[in-house]
DNA sequence: CTAGTGACTACAT
DNA sequence: TATGTAGCCACTA
């Protein structure tokens, strides 16, 4: 089916808008969720288009050393980092602090 | 159809 | 430990 991939790009909707207030995951996490783990690279593509959704906070969303790679991607220069802050995640030169406290694996929390 | 790119990750050197 | 290369899938030229 053609629409399988608006499947895909739902699910990760879908996932990142569980994403706990104060939590961030990273792209693997998600694309190990929806049993795609070696597809790290299209939830990253997904979150590229998830910019035209409002419900889909992808600054929650970092690589898998919690750091701000899709930073870039936001409006502004430091917008995901202060969206970040905003919610009590403390971020640092691009890169989550205590990324392991706040990091929230999906195929691990909601399994 | 081939080649290049990318908000990634894992393995190899 | 740090740097480089390969695999991955979708999109664009």
């Amino acid at each position: 089916m053609k629409q399988d991939n608006q499947n895909f790009f739902e699910r990760v909707y879908d996932v990142a808008r569980l994403i706990p207030y104060g939590r961030v995951t990273s792209y693997g996490a998600i694309a190990k969720y929806l049993g795609a783990a070696r597809s790290a690279r299209m939830v990253g593509w997904a979150m590229n288009a998830s910019g035209l959704k409002e419900d889909v906070p992808a600054h929650r969303v970092v690589n898998r050393i919690g750091v701000l790679s899709g930073k870039h991607h936001f409006q502004g220069t430091n917008l995901m980092q202060q969206l970040l802050e905003s919610e009590g995640v403390e971020v640092e030169d691009n890169q989550v602090m205590d990324f392991e406290k706040v990091f929230w694996d999906p195929a691990a929390e909601l399994l």
